[in-house]
RNA sequence: GGGCUCGUAGCUCAGCUUGGACAGAGCGACGGCCUUCUAAGCCGUAGGUCGCGGGUUCAAAUCCCGCCGGGCCCGCCA
């Protein structure tokens, strides 16, 4: 909606000026308006003419109406301010659409976004999890942009990581007492370590990648038994936090049905191939030192590779293809895009993201060492419970659980939603976990709110409205700039922008509702319509971060 | 050493793509606000050479160059 404001303004400054020129538009601070432009000072230089003059002369021209209020010159800026009947339209237009507010229709082109993809040999930890909230996110931003998405769990199963995860699980076998991702683990963490000590079993390690690669029976069912038994464990994590992958893809799909070889030998054909003890492609002309190598001496694919083989089949069935990797993965990111430019193959779009840390500890799920999302999920549930034990002595234990594990969940999704992916985070509990203002409870709060106070009025569609203080005006024009959010959180792939909009729209709901009496009010129906729009962009802003807004808190 | 990336209040971040009006929040600190729609809230005070130095511009946190500091990568691992 706040683009109609924006055209508005546009097309009257237009024709004020009667020159075609571009026009910029900004949003001021609250006290300069609503919409602004730096157009006079541009026109200055053409004109030579005071840019302040310039501006007066102009906004004489406009004269307010429809969704102009008022156009006001100051210091050669033209300041634009919204009307009333801007404000019953979008609370109508938020009414008339609900959970389709701020979304698009169809747009026919179809996304593959692979997200997560974390090697089944262990448990999600932290790291994962920023992948997998940004992916999913994301996924959510963009169906609701009018993509049709498709969401892909990559299985690296041809790495050394799973076949020392199945030579652990059948020299030390696999505990059955513990959940399943944790059991691979175990059996990972104890055989590296007897490889470590014990380094002429690493040949074993060898033989089994390559008699799986070779596609050899027995060895291909323990391969595939260990991954789905770890992947079992892994997808229920991702359910608790609301994540369901649309397929499962294994890497090594595309040794078995040929195409990395098809791959090869394309490229083979390119200026860019060499063959030396081994095969590789020269991606100097991309602004690339490191030779990308695509074959091992004993003929073997390496995991780029088989990656570039799975980019091609997902470019031969999406019109974009997404990806989202973690850090380290910059220069693999870049020579598998060039590798794909090569082949005149759709280049993905490749969303890095820094690693989380955790006090100056690196995670590593080989050592052992990380913090499992799991146990992070149990702890923000335990402090959520903490805080509405505390808060809701009038509830019963069903409400309290069904709040905190809402809470908790949400809680985690929202932290690391907020923060731009290439921002690198240092993970506290104290943070992630404390019920800061800038935390989802902020938000969650504020719906609920929300809730009580239209339980106790009739909603009627027959409202006007007279006038509106900078509380309500706060609200319209948040509410308005929903879809225009979405817009950009779906084209930069940014989930982030969302989330730090729900921080602002719920801000401004809080410092309303501190000042301004919806029940029993003069301008109840006008204020009343505007909390149940705001009510529905807090719960669809909140769904697209994969977060069930709360009735009551 | 090379490549990429980040550097905004004590701490965590927003703003940077499309340059504009005194740089915004939260946490922490201090001081206030519950007879009225849930105080998980609100208001106020203190706190900033937007890493440093140049350049472009009427105008730079924002664009360009250099430097400094942190992170990641530079394997016939994934």
């Amino acid at each position: 909606m706040f683009e109609k404001f924006e055209e508005e303004v546009k097309k009257r400054l237009q024709n004020a000026i009667g020159l075609d020129v571009d026009i910029p538009l900004s949003e001021p601070s609250e006290e300069f308006g609503d919409l602004s432009t730096t157009l006079c000072f541009e026109l200055a230089r053409r004109l030579r003419k005071n840019p302040k003059i310039i501006a007066e002369e102009l906004a004489k021209k406009i004269k307010p109406e429809n969704y102009i209020k008022e156009v006001k010159a100051v210091n050669g800026y033209i300041n634009f301010y919204f009307s009333e009947k801007f404000a019953e339209d979008v609370i109508k237009t938020v009414k008339k659409l609900k959970g389709r507010y701020g979304s698009q229709e169809k747009k026919n082109i179809k996304v593959i976004l692979e997200h997560t993809s974390a090697n089944p040999d262990g448990p999600l930890h932290i790291g994962h999890g920023r992948n997998a909230i940004i992916g999913d996110s994301l996924a959510r931003i963009l169906k609701f942009s009018g993509y049709d998405v498709e969401t892909q769990y990559y299985v690296n199963d041809m790495g050394r990581q799973l076949a020392v995860a199945v030579f652990g699980a059948k020299k030390f076998g696999i505990n059955k007492d513990k959940k399943n991702d944790f059991a691979v683990a175990e059996a990972y963490v104890k055989a590296n370590k007897f490889l470590e000590e014990n380094p002429e079993y690493e040949k074993e390690i060898a033989k089994l990648m390559k008699e799986y690669e070779e596609g050899k029976k027995d060895v291909v069912k323990e391969f595939h038994t260990i991954a789905d038994y770890c992947l079992k464990g892994i997808k229920e994590t991702l359910k608790k936090i609301n994540i369901f992958h649309d397929k499962f893809v294994f890497e090594s799909e595309f040794v078995r049905n040929g195409l990395v070889y098809e791959v090869v030998e394309r490229l083979k054909k390119t200026k860019y191939f060499e063959h030396n003890e081994v095969m590789q492609l020269n991606l100097k002309e991309f602004g690339i030192e490191k030779k990308l190598i695509l074959t091992r001496s004993d003929g073997t694919f390496l995991y780029t590779t088989r990656d570039i083989a799975y980019h091609v089949w997902k470019s031969r069935n999406a019109d974009v293809v997404i990806d989202i990797f973690g850090a380290d993965h910059k220069l693999v990111a870049e020579q598998l895009k060039a590798a794909l430019r090569i082949l005149n193959e759709k280049v993905p779009d490749i969303i890095i993201y820094e690693f989380l840390t955790i006090e100056g500890m690196k995670m590593s799920t080989r050592k052992g060492r990380f913090i499992s999302l799991d146990e992070l999920i149990d702890e923000s549930i335990k402090r959520a419970y903490e805080e509405v034990d505390k808060r809701r002595k009038d509830k019963d234990e069903k409400f309290k659980k069904s709040v905190a594990e809402k809470l908790g969940i949400g809680a985690i999704r929202f932290y690391i939603a907020r923060v731009a992916p290439e921002k690198h985070m240092v993970f506290k509990f104290s943070e992630a976990l404390d019920f800061e203002k800038h935390g989802l409870p902020f938000v969650q709060y504020a719906h609920a709110r929300i809730c009580r106070i239209l339980e106790k009025i009739e909603l009627s569609n027959d409202f006007s409205v007279e006038s509106m203080d900078e509380y309500e005006k706060r609200l319209i024009k948040l509410v308005s700039k929903f879809p225009k959010i979405v817009n950009k959180a779906a084209e930069e792939k940014k989930p982030s922008l969302i989330a730090n909009y729900l921080i602002n729209l719920a801000d401004a709901f809080h410092r309303f509702y501190m000042f301004d009496r919806v029940v029993g009010s003069e301008k109840e129906q006008f204020r009343a319509n505007l909390l149940y729009s705001t009510k529905i962009v807090l719960a669809n802003a909140l769904n697209l971060l994969g977060i069930e807004p709360l009735e009551e808190m």
